[in-house]
DNA sequence: ATGACTATACTACAAATGTAGAATGCTGCA
DNA sequence: TGCAGCATTCTACATTTGTAGTATAGTCAT
């Protein structure tokens, strides 16, 4: 499921805190994104006709709820780009990030960390993984 | 500089090798990419109307030249899915990614040394980066 | 020269994306 | 019990993206 920029932008504040209604989301954009009440109800239809989210009706008013987990979104923005751009190659990618001068040595610490604690299928394949 | 999907197969194809005619550049699409030859003299056409490429007339015909060099671009998308994905935050998207369990010990263990040597700016920033 | 190609330039058009107004309907309060 | 205000639904429209056709013009071999 791909999102497009504006979807982003709609998906963020929804997953911060859902269910929530047009108007919660509407008050949780952020600051330069001045859109009309009207233009987020349009695009919170398009997403649910997308599957990306889920609509229920509150006596007459909507609220809706991801169905799309952000793991989900983030993972397919990053399979996109990787194969556009890196023939596909997730490594490649991920070698390309590395190399990136401008990543401060505490940075590289803690990727080397999180990468040294990844490998071992512990904690996270259990169910803890919050997804949204 | 921002790609669409189009565009990156385009450039892709000119990145191989340049300068290159808009005769070339079909032949190098992919086999699944099947273009009229004036789809991507249009599409080249609005490359160099962004800035992206370089037109050069030779006699009568077009050579095309990137302007916009692949570590450039590969850069914005990354920024681009940063910004939109990640808040921003290019270390946690590469936290992200180096969480994915699906990454191989043996990619695990080559980005962790990519991490260890990028850190010391030694031979990158002389100029030596291939760029295109 | 003229015909067969090939290249370019211009135009077209559907689908996706971003953005929002108008019409209509509910709802709670003065 | 009627209106002020908010919600929903429909419709609209500009821009961008993907894709290609047509018309025109240069070129090379006969």
């Amino acid at each position: 499921m791909k999102l497009t920029q504006a979807e982003w932008r709609l998906m963020n504040a929804l997953w911060k805190k859902h269910p929530a209604s047009a108007r919660e989301i509407v008050e949780r954009l952020p600051r330069e994104v001045e859109w009309a009440y009207t233009t987020v109800k349009t695009m919170l239809t398009r997403l649910v006709d997308k599957g990306a989210v889920m609509e229920h009706k509150k006596g007459n008013k909507s609220i809706y709820d991801p169905v799309l987990t952000r793991r989900q979104a983030r993972m397919a923005a990053l399979k996109s780009v990787a194969s556009q751009a890196f023939d596909g190659a997730f490594g490649s990618l991920i070698h390309f990030l590395a190399e990136d001068e401008n990543l401060s040595s505490r940075e590289r610490k803690r990727l080397i960390e999180a990468l040294e604690a990844g490998g071992e299928d512990g904690a996270e394949s259990k169910g803890g993984g919050k997804d949204d």
